[in-house]
DNA sequence: CGTCGTGTTGAATCTTTAG
DNA sequence: TCTAAAGATTCAACACGAC
């Protein structure tokens, strides 16, 4: 846990481990960055500050109120500060990066943009995109956005043209039904029994990330017994999931509280042994097919004309996506459950196109859109 | 077509149709935004070049070439000269823009990045982040990067606080299976009979985009006689879904070539019908009904008592409008707050009537009101 | 030991109108 | 351009107690 280690030039292959691998380094990021030898690290995970620039409080629709991440560490007073901020952790990173390391970044839409610009401006150069799609995300309460279901991560080597960064792209693959991983991952939220509470049962730190979207990078941009940092600790996930992969972790954190837990959190860590480490991860199911898809997938079109199986009521189809009968208009379930004076409906097999085979449920419709999807991808 | 109008402020709601709506004005987009009015357009919807910084061809493992994107329209010397470009038609576009209007940008992780921060520079106001996964994307040749499956869309309100910008959120919740709509959207790539191809065969357009997606974009930010502009027209899938739809478009392109076949696409779009483009809304934008309207209607007497939905808490109705609890009288809205503590309540909701049907919301009372007064209309 | 009902919570740039 | 008031708004998990 010494950051003062003798600067060397090293690709750091040397015999002796040295002496703040496997450490938490407390302090400033950038000054600890400093502290370290140039060229000694493989992949680095960073979780900076979003940014997130929010204004007053925001009541859920119960009128309990949003635990907001208002921590002073995520404010700054402009976007030219928060450049400046994120300008100089890269380019301390890119010092200690090996020639063919990478680097991961995490962010949301308030600060990614800031993030890859700079990332491109020090010359680090992009290889993807990815989107950590959440299976749970928080709605948005007030419904005048979309639901912010989603966070991005840049991945990018050190240079242009750096060779022979790891991707264990066989690896991923296999995993992934023989198919090639995709930009687009899908993972649940870290909640339960993985997200870390204190004594007053409250979460220790406001945006733990989970440990199978760490896993699932070092699985594919790093190698057992790689160096693994990460200048915003936090509570640890990087370094958790490191020693259980089987690779090295350097973490920076300035709280002292967080730095305790996450020490307590990667000591109680077992590592996997050599034959457990080949691989992991999978696909996750998503079969859900909103009535939306339909239309835009050209299987039913605006003015189409819905049945129920006895054709006792009918709807006629809309361009947004709702259909319209009785004098309202609503989605397939509320208006079935209308027309028939009941609290709910199972719009899927309630209503049927009248094409020339006859009544079908537009159930039928979605189990072709499915078979589409799956066939595509 | 006539890209020289005469420059004048009015918001556009000028009784005679502009000469440039519905049209495809040729030139540089810069250019042909700077001859339009200020303040008239309700939707943009661009696809810059994407700056891919493509090396030299690639080539399939079976050593056929990929057919890149390398249109002579791509081509950026440096990360300063695309900035330089970006800012300029963001700035061009922001003149146009009505106070309230939005404004759409797509783009991959070699641009995207510059774009969210030159948006965000210029002083938009980011609303989402929209991933666009493609069920077919291209595969990864190589194997040394992850399948790049999705695409980036930004949507930005003009301000920061600009009030009132059109989201349809009712309709793309019903449409969505009664659950509201998320930041990842599912499309296809434009493939098969909706690719636009030429005499030899040869698809039109390097980057024609699917007109499903333009479509839940239109229907979500936009209404039934809105203005769309799309200052990289290319094959005019933005005018041909905006004509469809029943919106108005407004088309930059330089390429003669686009142009025709865009031209030809569009005029043989059929316009829905208005029955078919009605939108579904919510509460917000049903006509305020005040609650002494109710009693002056008389579906609410002074005197009757109000219960919440568990009967925890009651009120008496009186005279002037108020309601009295706890000691305490005023709108329906503070004293159902009062009762329970809260900073805010939606008394509409919060109160019921306790007649012989049961508990009732009061908001039961106002939608017939409401709808007595749009028969007597 | 389940099931059901209730309550809590998560990186959130989260309203509109009248006066 | 202010402030105050009206009024609109949530999804998937998890935890816990009752039965």
């Amino acid at each position: 846990m010494s950051p003062r280690v003798s600067l060397c030039d090293v690709p750091s292959v040397s015999a002796a481990p040295a002496s703040w691998l496997d450490t938490i380094i407390k302090g400033d990021c950038v000054a600890a960055l400093e502290a370290l030898p140039a060229h000694s690290v493989d992949v680095i995970f960073a979780d900076p500050p979003y940014n997130l620039q929010l204004g007053g409080d925001l009541m859920r629709p119960d009128q309990s109120m949003v635990n907001a991440v208002d921590d002073h560490w995520d404010q700054f007073a402009s976007f030219e500060a928060y450049d400046a901020f994120t300008r100089a952790w890269l380019l301390a990173c890119r010092r200690v990066l090996k020639p063919n390391g990478t680097i991961w970044v995490i962010g949301s839409y308030h600060n990614i943009f800031r993030v890859g610009s700079s990332l491109q401006d020090i010359g680090y150069w992009l290889l993807n995109d990815i989107v950590w799609r959440k299976t749970n995300p928080m709605p948005n309460f007030r419904g005048r956005r979309f639901q912010n279901a989603h966070e991005t991560m840049i991945w990018a080597s050190r240079d242009q043209n750096a060779k022979g960064y790891t991707f264990n792209y066989e690896a991923l693959k296999a995993a992934n039904d023989d198919v090639q991983m995709r930009s687009d991952w899908l993972f649940p939220i870290c909640t339960g029994g993985e997200r870390l509470k204190g004594d007053d049962g409250k979460k220790v730190h406001p945006t733990q990330k989970p440990e199978a979207l760490l896993a699932r990078i070092l699985m594919a941009s790093s190698k057992p017994g790689d160096v693994i940092l990460d200048p915003f600790f936090g509570s640890g996930t990087t370094g958790a999931v490191a020693r259980r992969l089987g690779r090295h972790f350097v973490g920076i954190e300035r709280e002292q509280e967080y730095i305790d837990a996450a020490r307590a959190r990667i000591d109680a860590v077992e590592p996997l042994g050599k034959a457990e480490l080949t691989v992991m991860t999978g696909k996750r199911a998503e079969p859900r097919v909103a009535f939306n898809v339909l239309m835009e997938s050209g299987h039913i079109k605006p003015g189409e004309v819905l049945h129920d199986a006895r054709r006792r009521h009918k709807a006629i189809v809309r361009a947004d996506g709702t259909i319209f009968a009785n004098g309202q208009a609503g989605s397939i379930h509320k208006i079935g459950a209308l027309v028939q004076g009941f609290d709910a409906c199972n719009g899927w097999t309630f209503w049927h196109t009248d094409r020339s085979e006859g009544l079908k449920p537009i159930d039928d419709l979605r189990s072709i859109v499915r078979a589409d999807m799956a066939r595509a991808s």
